[in-house]
DNA sequence: CTCACTTACTGCACGCTGCACCATCGACGA
DNA sequence: TCGTCGATGGTGCAGCGTGCAGTAAGTGAG
């Protein structure tokens, strides 16, 4: 028996709380925005609603384009308060997998020439990152799909740009600073120690001063 | 037929490339360490290395603690090779999930309390966060269990140090925010687009004052 | 009319998780 | 000496989730 309904199963409860959408929209909104900080596959969006609508969460309505069928999901009333029961449940810890972050824990494996590329390439996705965000910051008030929706907007899109800034300063730096190294393995006349010492105390302040 | 090596695979080949390790060994380093960017559940650790030995890349030593039997595992020099040829590969990107973001996106589902509780929980788990990792920054290089990759660490705590004190500050930012909104989907009279303005801006001009 | 792109799905192998379950070892106190 | 508790060292299994291949119809540009 599955455990209707999953996390997965809530956002997509949470998109068809704003409006009713056809499964191949829930499906592209969730590549715009979900995307940031909850990535599901495509795939998964054409059995997840199903069960919401097994559980009574949400109706299916199928209808026609042409010869070709199409479903178009609706959130019920059950469905809004489990929403609403929902976001006062403890959340799950935030997760971070980065391919690139492992390559440079094991850096010492390979070259100086391997290390600096996973910086450059660091970089560059952080940028990619930024211009994308920046693009969706930069959309204009009258624009926007959802305008009730744009101080929460606002707000998670702050928190996504800062996030990406603190990577793209941290691959500048790490860039900068491994150019002086003698190999992956060799940090030559760094003190890696007193770096990390001024960090950690940079850090210990910031929480203090909350 | 599986995909010799997954990432989770070189992950662990990594770890073997440091020193060999008993299956128990490397499940509790994965949490110390590797838990920060690449986490995986104490259980893959118990299938992943056997197929690494499948694939020739690392060697099993069956030992025994009077009658319980444990498994030791080791590099080989094709699972060198084959971990240096991998950090040539490119990178999948990075990926950030968090329930937590989530449910302020949804917060208009939702009562100001449940979104300000949402952003107590966000700020109290990045100082957990912060407190790891500064204990981890601040041991003494003499107490490090592999001093020769001290350099690596540096770099990598000031990164994650830096990811989670953008988090921490944005909370605070955030609360701070949402303290003058009349409700969840009402921010009475703050003007989020002119906010988002101005963040976008500073973004634009962090990536080109590179 | 053709071709490329979008819309709208399904099947399947495999990665991965969380939990339940099993068993031994070593240290400690009653 | 016995009990028991935490660390050690695993296996089985249901179910979530991904990536890719495959199928098919609508739509617009040239």
């Amino acid at each position: 028996m599955p455990s209707v309904p999953t996390t997965t199963g809530y956002a997509l409860l949470g998109l068809l709380h704003v409006r009713p959408w056809t499964t191949y929209e829930l499906a592209k909104q969730m590549q715009r925005s979900l995307h940031w900080f909850w990535p599901r596959a495509e795939r998964r969006l054409y059995d997840e609603p199903k069960r919401l609508v097994a559980a009574g969460l949400a109706v299916a309505r199928r209808e026609h384009t042409g010869l070709r069928p199409r479903t178009v999901y609706a959130i019920t009333d059950a469905g809004r308060a489990a929403l609403r029961d929902w976001l006062s449940t403890p959340a799950a810890g935030r997760v971070v997998e980065s391919e690139s972050i492992l390559r440079v824990f094991f850096a010492d494996a390979g070259s100086l020439e391997q290390l600096q590329a996973g910086l450059d390439r660091m970089e560059a996705e952080a940028i990619e990152r930024i211009d994308a965000l920046a693009g969706l910051a930069e959309t204009p008030p009258d624009d926007l799909p959802f305008p009730e929706r744009g101080h929460i907007t606002a707000l998670l899109l702050r928190l996504l740009l800062d996030e990406e800034l603190a990577v793209l300063r941290w691959a500048r730096w790490a860039r900068g600073t491994v150019a002086e190294w003698h190999g992956a393995g060799d940090p030559g006349s760094w003190d890696g120690a007193t770096d990390l010492a001024a960090t950690a105390a940079r850090a210990r302040a910031a929480v203090r001063g909350g």
